[in-house]
DNA sequence: AGCTATTGATAATA
DNA sequence: TTATTATCAATAGCT
């Protein structure tokens, strides 16, 4: 609507196409406040420039706009628009605090286990280590004592039977301590042994 | 914009605001599309007429706009309208993300923490057992070498001088491995040594 | 719904 | 980005 008309269809000049995007949104907006305040129609606008810079406007609440929409979606909806929209499940936005909820969960909890993992791989690999140099320290000292002719201190060495007590992770705190008293333990199902629930 | 210019208000007469919403309407959805494929922005539409009939459009999907608007919210947003949008606290949707993401993270942290210090707990304390057995027996050890003759083999037994390594929690995990390899320790500030970020 | 006289929006330009 | 202005597009008031 000026010197020329203009084809519609993507304009490839970076420069031009910031300038007519400047111009037509804000006719556009200028358009959507005109409709809500003459036709008392509830009108939301959102924009993503093409460089994800967010305009909006609502004629009431956005919010409130789009609880509504998201409500009334589940109806026919779309009553115009040969519109690009596709969805029928705003169900979506409806549970989206639930799935939110849920979807951080499961972040926060591969992200625990995993620090987990990695504080408890040090710990057990340092007590591993521990082990083997009691264990070494033990049989020098029985070698030593048989050479000095001496009985062997029996039963004060509990130490000196684990050589390797864990060497990866997957136990719960309980079962670790478990793990470390009765020996090598091989029973690892790697399940996760947090679980946090919002309160 | 026609025979006479219309005032910007309100229309009475049903029938006339009837009229001017249909055409308006049209006028606006097409002045959306063209936004959005000209400029390759992405745009939202929602329109409830004052008999709360839906008119819709969205360039992308209506649901995924919205979604990108919710996150997208916390920063400021409306670039434009003097609109009668309300809302500043987009944040029911708008920073649900964030504000979940905040809340878990602290129930996270505190949960994590207690773990964390019961469990570090347990290893540590396994860790100075562990430590004390390996000083008794390169005692005993140095002393039979001594009565059978030998030189103490010097050097490896390094974790003879650790007595007390870590009796509290409130070390890194690095510093914790540290901290057992240099012996005792006082320096604890029982700073969370966990912090966890969602990906 | 159509029909136009007008106003309003805007493409090109500076 | 703002300002200018020639044109094109939207639409108010009527039918």
């Amino acid at each position: 609507m000026a010197r020329e008309r203009r084809e519609i269809k993507r304009i490839e000049s970076a420069a031009a196409r910031q300038v007519t995007f400047s111009k037509r949104r804000r006719g556009l907006f200028k358009k959507a406040e005109e409709l809500s305040v003459l036709c008392d129609a509830d009108v939301a606008l959102i924009v993503f420039s093409s460089t994800g810079k967010l305009s909006q406007f609502a004629s009431s609440s956005m919010n409130e706009i789009i609880d509504k929409y998201s409500t009334h979606s589940k109806n026919l909806g779309k009553t115009d628009q040969p519109a690009l929209d596709l969805n029928l499940e705003h169900s979506k936005y409806a549970n989206l605090n639930d799935q939110l909820a849920e979807q951080l969960e499961k972040n926060l909890e591969t992200g625990l286990h995993r620090v987990l993992q990695t504080k408890d791989q040090q710990f057990l690999e340092q007590i591993n280590e521990l082990h083997r140099k009691s264990s070494q320290l033990a049989e020098e000292n029985m070698k030593l004592r048989n050479q000095v002719g001496q009985i062997p201190t029996a039963g004060k060495l509990v130490v000196a039977d684990t050589e390797n007590v864990v060497a990866e992770d997957g136990q719960s705190s309980e079962s670790v301590m478990t793990a470390l008293h009765s020996g090598s333990s091989q029973d690892n199902d790697d399940g996760s042994d947090v679980s946090l629930k919002l309160g």
